[in-house]
DNA sequence: ATTGTGACATACG
DNA sequence: CCGTATGCCACAA
């Protein structure tokens, strides 16, 4: 078996799966968590997955609340219909209530707690 | 080693 | 609100 350290995407990933259904979570509160330098890696790493490893890569979105990852999904309102089959509303590229439905991976997770495979 | 790139975040004017 | 600048740092070439 080829030994294979865990990359930055894999902690990406699982803590992006880790989010609930009907939730949401922004790139920072993941990149915060992770302790791991920048809010870009997070977004840099979903790139390479683009929910091509069952990463619901559709629940990270920007502080803002926006769906600014939309351009990369196929087509780009996939992003928010997926949002919507999860009870998510979304107006205007933003998602409503935003505030509430944000899940904080720090405030739920462990390092500790949480296995990336 | 160096440069370029990036689904962000924050600060400033 | 908008544009600009800077920080951030893993990864590809």
């Amino acid at each position: 078996m080829e030994k294979e350290r865990p990359t930055y995407y894999d902690q990406v990933f699982a803590v992006t799966r880790a989010v609930p259904k009907g939730r949401v979570t922004t790139y920072g509160a993941i990149a915060d968590f992770l302790a791991l330098g920048s809010a870009r890696m997070v977004g840099w790493a979903l790139n390479k997955v683009a929910y091509g490893m069952g990463v619901p890569a559709h629940r990270v979105v920007n502080r803002k609340g926006e769906l600014s990852g939309r351009v990369h999904f196929s087509p780009p309102s996939r992003m928010q219909e997926l949002l919507e089959q999860e009870g998510i509303v979304v107006e205007n590229d933003q998602v409503r209530d935003f505030r509430e439905l944000l899940w904080i991976p720090a405030e739920y997770l462990s390092q500790e707690d949480f296995d990336e495979d």
